[in-house]
DNA sequence: GTGGTCTAGACCACT
DNA sequence: GTGGTCTAGACCACG
């Protein structure tokens, strides 16, 4: 069962949106592979506090992406292959490293300046 | 003259979201400074697509912000001091780098791969 | 439910002013009271035959004066106490009526004259 | 010439409509005649302390109606004939009666109460 | 030319 | 179904 305890909803676009792009960090990430079940979507709204349509309109995109697989009466789970998966952990890797240069670009700093401010964050965090 | 040729309009939220993020960053780099002046509204939404009334909700946040000052039959133009510009660098690193290098570590890719793939998509963009 | 059927668009400023104006004047006459429901903005908007934005705005005006609660997912309502009840009547008698019999002596015409006309029109309206 | 000093304006509606009424009204009321002279643009535009710009559509629009005529380098000058002005002032008479009616049924008060209320206000104001 | 406002249509989240 | 928000296009008054 795919958990959603480390999912933190912020205002960055619609909710659904931000489900999707969670399970699909997860995918990158390894954490999330083949097979596993997601939790049902009454289950899921009551945990995280949204409408149940809210799910449906997530989990119906992900199954559009061919991401997961949705039966009737019976739980939700991922389906990947290896292809799949690595076609998803590039876009997201494009996108949020894009969003990175993008806004350093813009806000005048070197390449050496970015680096050395991601690295400070990256392990600020650490502790 | 405020110059957009470097902005990127993405799926990041709204686009007049994304102007305010843009001209934040702008005064952070220090390349928008006191007294400069902004596009009209009719001239940047041709250049950007978009309708007049998004850059319209773009400035007249900025001007709740006390960022920039419009007044009717004149241009508009950016009212800083040093303070406001130090307040706006502050957030827009705490808001922005931090939510990114969450991004990269929830999918679980160490900061040396995190590096190397900014530096390629620095470059690349650099054409 | 509030009826609209004696609902009359004309060109005397926007619509939403119309519609908050068409509200308090129910107010003022009693025929619209505490606890009563607002029809949504879709129905009324198709009723009106104006776009349902504009329903929100004059709905928004009068929520921002405490006439009507609106709670998303669930229909609006009217709350209102005596004390407000009265001072909508007394605003409407002053904006509205004195300007008309000022408009009414600008063009020159006797208080007969006057009462004439509005008889004949209010019976002419009947039918 | 053309008096403007009872020109009260309000925020009902576009300036250049006030002043297309304001005439309007003069000439319903019999003050303003056959071959009076209006103001120039920059005088009025002075006086009434707005733009140029909407003087000058306020003229062009009783010009398109035909109650004004306007020649370069000339004073505009209004043109009546006896059926204008009955036009004009029925124009007017049925709009602003018909208001009055709309009102007063929404606050849903009868034809008697209605023509009490105005009496009132009408002799209020003599004084 | 400039900024300000009104109307319109589509999308989002919630009961 | 409900209300809330974002984007769009046209109009108004002003310098």
């Amino acid at each position: 069962m795919i958990s959603f305890e480390q999912f933190i909803m912020d205002d960055s676009g619609p909710i659904y949106s931000q489900i999707v792009r969670y399970i699909k960090r997860g995918i990158a990430a390894g954490a999330i592979q083949d097979g596993d079940e997601l939790p049902s979507r009454r289950m899921l709204s009551a945990l995280l506090g949204v409408n149940p349509n809210t799910i449906q309109k997530a989990y119906r995109l992900l199954e559009d992406e061919e991401i997961i697989q949705s039966h009737t009466g019976a739980k939700s789970c991922v389906v990947l292959d290896e292809r799949r998966v690595e076609t998803v952990r590039n876009q997201l890797l494009e996108n949020e490293a894009g969003a990175i240069v993008n806004a350093m670009k813009q806000m005048g700093i070197s390449l050496e300046e970015a680096v050395a401010l991601i690295s400070r964050l990256w392990n600020s965090g650490e502790q």
